[in-house]
RNA sequence: GCGGGUAUGGCGGAAUCGGCAGACGCGCCGGAUUUAGGAUCCGGUGGGAGACCGUGCAGGUUCGACCCCUGUUACCCGCACCA
């Protein structure tokens, strides 16, 4: 037969759809497999290739177990609240909701066309009600809990989105969506204490299968460190200047401390500051900065001493100086530290620039041209004196300000709270409500959900204020404690809130009465195999991991870990091997591809482009040797014989066997290549037999599902080949009677001959003697040693 | 600066334990078929005339190294004045 994807793709599709085949079960005598892709943001642009290497992984995994005899979850969904579709509203005056919707019956259509096996009983959409009243319900768990807070501090806000944003939508200082400049703006703002989930998410990753990098990746972003906080009496008042440190250790090398430029105690001792315009004017020069600048590796010191104020050292009495300055952060520690210039590089070019005091207090290096951070003995440090361990002389100081209450042991995480709302109209109303007897009070769980109200109008205020804020019949409300006059809470959540939840709905999608049945929570958590991209790495999946923990302690999943297991795709990259992006013009659009190519061959080609986990470029003609490789397959049905040659059966089992363990772990490349290769060896041996090409078209099903359906049905086959039994192989077939081994003469490839299989050494020498084939070499030399591995090498060592 | 990773033909990439480097695909060359082109099928294809040389570079361990060790370079990703 030929290929004619064009009429087999819509038709398979089409009885798949019917027949429902791709609907989770629950037959309890199954073992359970959770497969989870991440939910794409329904974008106007439609799918990206980049998504159809993501989804297929999993797609060809899912296929396979399913055939393996496990009840398989594979579902997907949308994640569909966010500032491109409120963008795209405004621009063209549309509802969001509106927009939204096309996107999705978009995403679905182009979904449906690779073939994905999906079970579409289960999608989740995170606008929603039904589903955003879960987000809404879990949020307010955690107020009731204590985890939610409001507070006003500086926060990274971006101009362009006029929004705030977290820490992690920020990442070197743009914004995540529009790519604008960060700026720092004091603002109220709702956190998620996610800060005091990190121990227990750090443990946790001892727990699940992630790759290497992304458990690092995720230990740096927590950023644990221990250390010690250390109160300097500020002279002439009766404040504590405290600050955070992980050298204790050197508190005798202290010649000066520094504040970040927005510590509050400097407005609070403004009077004693006898330079305050000359600080002033620092502090405004700072704040014009963007957190870029600030943050810029090479940047010369710069600061300003705070005249008047002065810091007592607690361990010598000591009056030390104070500056302020922008390499020091308000944001971690106590925004203020000691510098101790002799062992801190950073504090060293302080001092140098400045002037100031270099005390050693450690032994070692050459304090003139650079701090020593290395160990070695402790110098002009009191009780210290004579230590020569680090660790021992930080235990020691430790124990000395405990003793002496003026400090103690501390731990800090580079990781902040969570901002959490978003001053915008397309997300999760944060059901709250302000009243001024009560304070914040949560709206009661039974009016949840708490609907998105209509407007005219989505776009924000100037005054950065939600769009919500002007609807009076929304903001104006009772409160549910004393009954008073209330106002809501306006502001709506970020895009991450439905997305740290959404694996637990599709367990129980269409439950009305609490986010899933727990019962059926425990029978499918946790995901056994979580595929996505390395972006999400510091954001959703932290985010996810953060709020499971969460439910997990208010008895609400059953789970300490959402995922069992995390891998990640690598990128798509353009033809010209740069990431695929608009204004380069160098995006593949998958609809084209199955257009003129068919959903199977796009579908082999993105698996067998390279290495699953790494970048690879797209290239046209390799999607055609896929297609040419997939015709080579629909004409084996007009190559049937009785019995196939004994090569084709070797063959067959060979590449059952490797595409069943190549598919577990990711190697998609080369199992294609395997198949790739039986076909070849039909070609060169005019024909197979047609139970032998059953098989072969029940593991090259989960990769082109359209037509080996096709086929099955061609070749009188019952059923849907989607739910036939996955193959298996016998060991004893791939056993060769006699291997061909590599002869070396000392340590060079000399001959390769013909031996029998597990060949005595004794005999392989024998064999290879006669044969006369390394005799050329060894003419004239004295036999030294040889070194037999059998059925791989033999090598003989003369002189 | 710190952390993680990568480096193999013209290209994408293979290579369980340290045991015949370059599977598979693309491209290219040749042949068959074809009026021609395309498509298809078959064969060839790391370099070198050769002895030989070849997995970023320089060493080391070993009978034997893409693989292990030491040093080094380039590139990619993440974080980045984190006290």
């Amino acid at each position: 037969m030929k290929h004619e994807f064009k009429q087999t793709e819509p038709k398979w599709q089409k009885r798949w759809e019917e027949a429902k085949a791709f609907r989770t079960g629950e037959d309890a005598g199954k073992p359970k497999f959770y497969g989870l892709v991440e939910f794409p943001y329904p974008s106007g642009a439609g799918m990206h290739v980049g998504h159809i290497k993501a989804y297929s992984g999993l797609e060809v995994i899912s296929r396979k177990r399913r055939m393996q005899g496990y009840n398989v979850l594979f579902p997907m969904g949308f994640d569909a609240f966010g500032l491109p579709t409120e963008n795209y509203a405004i621009k063209h005056n549309k509802h969001p909701r509106i927009v939204t919707d096309e996107n999705i019956a978009h995403f679905t259509e182009q979904l449906k066309r690779v073939g994905f096996s999906f079970d579409w009983d289960r999608v989740v959409d995170t606008t929603d009600h039904n589903y955003y009243k879960w987000t809404q319900w879990i949020f307010r768990k955690m107020f009731d809990n204590g985890l939610v807070f409001r507070d006003k501090t500086l926060v990274n806000y971006c101009p362009s989105c006029k929004c705030v944003l977290s820490n992690e939508d920020s990442q070197g200082g743009k914004c995540d969506i529009c790519h604008s400049d960060i700026v720092q703006k004091s603002k109220d703002v709702w956190y998620l204490r996610i800060t005091a989930y990190a121990d227990k998410m750090l443990e946790g990753l001892n727990e699940v299968d992630f790759p290497e990098n992304i458990r690092v990746q995720q230990e740096n972003w927590i950023g644990r460190s221990t250390g010690a906080f250390v109160n300097f009496k500020l002279s002439g008042t009766e404040e504590t200047l405290r600050i955070y440190t992980t050298r204790c250790d050197t508190l005798f090398g202290v010649t000066f401390m520094v504040m970040a430029p927005e510590h509050p105690l400097i407005d609070k001792y403004s009077a004693l500051i006898n330079n305050m315009p000359e600080v002033s004017a620092y502090r405004e020069e700072c704040g014009k900065k963007t957190e870029f600048e600030r943050t810029q590796l090479v940047k010369e010191k710069t600061g300003v001493r705070l005249d008047g104020l002065c810091a007592i050292n607690p361990v010598n009495g000591k009056e030390i100086p104070i500056y302020i300055s922008d390499y020091v952060m308000m944001g971690y520690g106590t925004g203020a530290i000691m510098a101790v210039p002799a062992h801190d590089q950073r504090d060293w070019e302080f001092a140098k620039k400045f002037g100031i005091d270099i005390i050693q207090v450690i032994k070692g290096g050459n304090i003139e041209e650079c701090a020593y951070d290395g160990d070695g003995e402790m110098i002009n440090s009191g009780f210290l004196n004579g230590c020569t361990n680090k660790k021992e002389s930080i235990a020691r100081m430790l124990e000395e300000l405990e003793k002496r209450g003026i400090g103690e042991a501390g731990v800090q995480y580079k990781m902040k709270d969570w901002a959490f709302n978003r001053q915008r109209y397309w997300g999760e109303p944060i059901p709250i409500i302000h009243c001024p007897h009560c304070g914040m009070v949560g709206v009661p769980y039974e009016e949840l959900p708490l609907l998105l109200p209509e407007v005219e109008n989505f776009e924000p205020g100037e005054g950065g204020e939600s769009p919500l804020a002007k609807i009076d019949s929304f903001v104006n409300c009772t409160c549910p404690k004393c009954g008073g006059k209330a106002k809501r809470e306006t502001d709506t959540m970020p895009q991450w809130a439905g997305s740290s939840w959404y694996y637990l709905r599709y367990i129980d999608p269409h439950n009305d009465n609490e986010l899933a049945d727990f019962e059926k929570l425990k029978y499918w958590l946790p995901v056994d195999w979580y595929n996505g991209g390395m972006e999400h790495v510091t954001r959703h999946l932290i985010y996810s991991r953060f709020w499971h923990r969460f439910l997990y302690d208010i008895g609400v999943v059953p789970t300490k870990e959402p995922y069992a297991k995390r891998t990640a795709q690598g990128l798509v990259l353009g033809p010209d091997g740069v990431k695929m992006s608009k204004s380069r013009g160098n995006v593949v659009d998958p609809l084209d591809i199955i257009d003129q190519y068919g959903a199977d061959t796009l579908r082999v080609y993105v698996l067998f482009m390279g290495d699953y986990g790494s970048a690879a470029p797209w290239s046209m003609t390799s999607v055609r040797g896929c297609k040419k490789f997939l015709e080579r397959v629909a004409s084996l049905t007009d190559m049937i014989t009785g019995t196939s040659d004994k090569k084709v059966v070797k063959s067959l089992h060979a590449t059952v066997k490797k595409v069943t363990s190549d598919i577990e772990s990711m190697k998609f490349n080369t199992a294609i290549a395997q198949m790739m290769t039986f076909v070849n060896e039909v070609y060169a041996c005019g024909g197979i037999a047609k139970d032998d090409l059953f098989t072969f078209i029940t593991v090259l099903n989960p990769f082109a599902p359209h037509l080996t359906e096709e086929m099955h049905e061609v070749l009188g086959g019952k059923g849907l080949l989607s739910l036939a039994a996955w193959p298996e192989y016998d060991e004893s077939m791939l056993a060769e009677d006699t291997v061909e081994i590599a002869v070396q003469v000392c340590g060079r490839l000399r001959a390769t001959i013909e031996l029998p299989r597990d060949c005595s050494k004794e005999d392989a020498a024998r064999i290879i003697a006669e044969s006369g084939k390394i005799a050329a070499f060894t003419e004239g030399k004295t036999f030294v040693k040889d070194i037999y591995v059998p059925n791989r090498i033999y090598n003989i060592i003369i002189k």
